[in-house]
Order: structure tokens, then sequence, then C-alpha cells
DNA sequence: CCTCAACATGACGACATCGTCAACTTAGGC
DNA sequence: GCCTAAGTTGACGATGTCGTCATGTTGAGG
């Protein structure tokens, strides 16, 4: 169905997502589409050309991004330790936060639903939940919790990133210590909710 | 030396300030100022004569809020018991964010820093210590952790309304499972960060 | 080398918000 | 009641962003 670029096309479609992955870091995903055109060296017509909806510019830079923290979850099911394991990828998952503020803003935002990505997110979630049971079966991870609440860890981090990049770590350990089966006094038992990236 | 104002400007004052509590509320800090003018009835000329900088109204209309955390934390230094003081105080704060989608931003962002809240900002944070304070020499508390580690629980909170606005209580009852003396494990050395509202 | 479909360009109109100002209206002292 | 300073109005220019489109350019098959 859909032809082949010409290589200029390919070209440009190339860096132009090479600049969108820079300013998104840098400035954030509401960075103006011209100036992702320019930093590019091509025309705001051609990015447009290439993706019409700013959308289709996240979805393409940041689908690596999800990668990254699939293999994260995956690496953390093969930790010796079940809840060094888990601790490991929610540092890791807050370190991309931190370095990246487009990425900081997906984690707060969601990423745009489409069905590449939902796959993703169906097999991170999978390899979330084992990371957590396998915690909860270890006795280490409070039993009350579910992939659902690791949304208030990314989305409290998402904000201590932006009012203080320098505390995320701090705010990271106190709330793994909430999640510690140690110490874990009853929860409300109010709905936790379903986050979306 | 400021005048007194005219009896219809100061009318027009009140209903300003009204509609900007309402639309701040309501819609967020970011409303346009036209909007506030005309829920208000007036001109946005008007809305410029009384308060020449959105921050100015900003500022007029949160100065109450602020009132009512200091008040928070008074109540909570009286609390029976010291851990309840200084969990209600929270509480009440967050429930403030969730009910206020301006405020929640103010709790984000810091408010705009003129004397007066710059006076009710010192009272603010010497109760919160104190309540702290109380805390840990009951030993509930944590002793490794200061009034600016709350911080994380606003700011976290802060997001999850915006993602998932009935999810805040169990987000703020893991994060003070993570307040609790009982099961903390030592935090990273780093620098907890001075917070602004 | 020629041709044409694919591609790139950048000026443009649409839109939203801001803050200002000259012209008009009105409160309140006399 | 009159006068004037205080207050109000709303149209306006400035700014920033968006997405489009007529026009010009170029890659690549024949």
């Amino acid at each position: 169905m859909t032809a082949p670029l010409r290589a200029d096309a390919l070209r440009n479609r190339a860096r132009l997502l090479a600049a969108a992955r820079e300013l998104f870091a840098s400035r954030g995903l509401d960075v103006p589409m011209v100036d992702i055109a320019r930093h590019a060296g091509v025309s705001n017509g051609t990015l447009y050309n290439r993706f019409p909806a700013r959308e289709d510019l996240i979805e393409a830079v940041f689908a690596d991004r999800m990668e990254k923290l699939v293999a994260l979850a995956d690496r953390a099911l093969r930790a010796d330790d079940p809840w060094e394991g888990f601790a490991s990828y929610l540092a890791g998952a807050c370190e991309l936060q931190a370095t990246d503020r487009g990425f900081n803003q997906i984690a707060a935002r969601g990423m745009p639903q489409t069905p590449a990505v939902r796959e993703l997110r169906r097999r991170g979630l999978a390899a979330v939940t084992e990371v957590m049971a396998r915690a909860q079966r270890a006795g280490s991870l409070r039993p009350d919790v579910a992939v659902d609440d690791l949304g208030f860890v990314i989305w409290g981090v998402s904000r201590t990133v932006e009012a203080a990049p320098g505390a995320w770590r701090r705010h990271l350990a106190l709330m793994l210590d909430g999640f510690r089966t140690e110490g874990a006094h009853p929860l409300p038992d109010a709905e936790p909710p379903a986050h979306s990236a």
C-alpha cells in the first residue's frame, strides 16, 4: 500500500526524528513544530509531509524508549534478589524520566494510543506484573499492591523531576519503603487507577 | 498611599475575584484573562485595571487557601496522636489539591513570591516542622526526613490528581507508609529540595 | 538525457491570547 | 445638579503557533 519513500525523503525523515528526539528531550513535547523542522534543516512543510500530526512524531520518537522499558522489566525479572529487581526497574524508569523531559511528560500524559504502542505496553505490563509477583512471593513486596500502583511512583517522580531535578532518587527511596511488606499498613479500598504509559 | 477604591470598582473587584476563584478551580491557572473578565461580567480592561498581572489575581485568590493550610498545621499540632496529626495534615493538603485544579497547580509550581505570601509560608513551615518533630519524638515518623521531603507527597499527589482524580488517597497511604519509622531503610544522601508552596 | 511523480519550500490565512489606550460613563464631593 | 477624577469599555496591534497550498526542485526509471 504505502509506496516506499524516495532517498531524500528518507534522509529528511531521519533528520526530523533526530531533531525531534533532541528537542523533545530538552524542551518538552510542546516545542513548536517549526522549531523541530528548522533544527532538522528542513521546512515546516516537509515536517508535515512526513508526520501529519505531532502525535505521529511522538510515537516514532518514543517507541524505542518504551522498548527500553520492556527490556528493563525483562532484566529485572532475572535479577538475583526479587526486591532488587523490582527496585531497579523503577529506578531505571525514573532515570529515563529524569533524563528526557519529553519522556517525562509522556509518563504523565500517556503515549498516543496506536496498535504498536498498545502491544508494547501489553508486553511491558506483563513483565512488570511478573516482577512484582516474584517480589511478593519472596515476601519483600507488600501483597496488597498491583501494577497500577506503580503509576503513583511514575507520576510522582514525574512531577518531582520538574520541580527539583536532583531529588528524584530520594523520592523514589521513600516510595519504595512504602511498597515494602515490612511496616505496611492497610490501604484504603479505593480503586487503583489504570495508567497509560 | 493607595487611594481607596470607588464603590463600583470595589464591587467589580469582588466579582473578579469570585470569577477567578471559580475558573481557576475548574479550568486551572492558565484560563484566559478575558474569560475571567467576562465571567465576572466586566471587560478585560477592568480586569487589567484591578490586577495588572495574572500573578496578582492568583495571589489574591489563593492567599486564603494558604491560610487554611496553616490552620490545618496548627490543628495537626494539637492532635492526640502525633502521627495522626501528621497524616491528617497531609490528607487535608491533598484534599485541597484534589478539590481545586488551580490550587493543585500552585502546589506544583509554587505561589508567586510576595512578602505576604512569604510570611504565610514561613508560619506554615514552622508549624509543619513542629508537627513532624513531634511525630518523630513519638517514634512514629522516621527520623531521617524533614519538611522539604513533604514536597514529594505534594508534588506526587499533584500529578496523581490530574491523572486519576479518585486515586490520591491510595497514593497518599502508600507514601505515608514510606514515612513511617517502622520498616524504614536508609535514604540516599541526596539533597532534599526546597519547595515553594 | 528526459520526464514526471514525488518531494521540498516558505509565504500565508486562521486562530488564540495578550496587554494597551482613546473615548466614554459614572460616583461622589461640593 | 455639576464637575471632575476615577472607572469602564472594547477595539486594536503585537505575538506566537498551526496547518495548507501554489510553486519550484529533484530523484530515479525508461
